[in-house]
DNA sequence: TGTAGCCTTGACGTGAAGGTTATAGTAGCG
DNA sequence: CGCTACTATAACCTTCACGTCAAGGCTACA
């Protein structure tokens, strides 16, 4: 597999974070690049999907990172489970039911955003009422 | 109006915060509660609502408090045009304005969310059904 | 009137998520 | 070979959102 590798920098430029995160995100073992002999970091393509994948959660949805490395991790077994055929009944049942918290996690975020928006939507539209209003005084 | 005021604990019961972080709103300048003689912090009804607005914007969908000022104010203002029947065009275009982006910011939690929520689900499906492949060997 | 159980204001501590600065190694180019 | 632009680690600094004492004031009730 020749898999391209990018350093430290283009992972900033591409992913928007700065190059002290991505090092941090090493340092509390989240993202962990590969080195070349002089100790470059090297991201593969998998690690920058990643990396993006992170930033939605934090950024977007309120994740700190450690439920985001919880949510990698189970990624993580999780792909380890169908690449390796295993059998292991109780790390299957241990991934899907973090996989069910996680979604009824994400199910209660989308209430308190549904609201939150018909909230808005209800003022934006007395708002504007009002200024048509006003301008037809 | 004989409003009924609460003390900070039955507040932090009521709401699930802790004094100390309805002291630290009142710091930041979020939630400004009157005071008795003796200066005891006095909530009223709608404080309460305000701070379980808070609750929900940080817990569940990510806003800093900083952010959660902004909307909070915007609200203020919001009301302040409403009751006061203020034929400010500035101020009204301005919160108009400031709706919007919210609710585009909402928006793109939303589909945040959805897809995460989508990438759980289809994961859940693949582990139960090779959970019950694995059960049938 | 005393005392238990609230409340107040400081002031310092803490963990998360990086920012910043300093010092030094490395890679490519003329 | 030297220069410039990258990279590395390490150590310290910062902001946020509170936690945790400490020292003292207020209130209700026996």
């Amino acid at each position: 597999m020749d898999t391209k590798y990018y350093k430290i920098e283009e992972v900033a430029i591409k992913t928007g974070l700065t190059k002290r995160a991505l090092r941090y995100y090493e340092e509390i073992e989240l993202i962990i690049p590969k080195r070349t002999d002089a100790s470059y970091r090297l991201y593969c393509e998998e690690d920058i999907e990643n990396i993006n994948r992170i930033k939605d959660l934090r950024e977007s949805l309120g994740f700190c990172l450690k439920d985001v490395k919880v949510i990698l991790d189970l990624e993580k077994d999780f792909k380890r489970i169908f690449k390796e055929n295993l059998n292991d009944d109780i790390m299957i049942n241990k991934s899907i039911n973090l996989i069910k918290k996680q979604i009824a996690s994400i199910e209660k975020k989308e209430l308190s955003l549904r609201l939150s928006k018909e909230k808005f939507k209800i003022g934006l539209t007395k708002l504007e009422e009002f200024r048509k209003a006003k301008q037809e005084e």
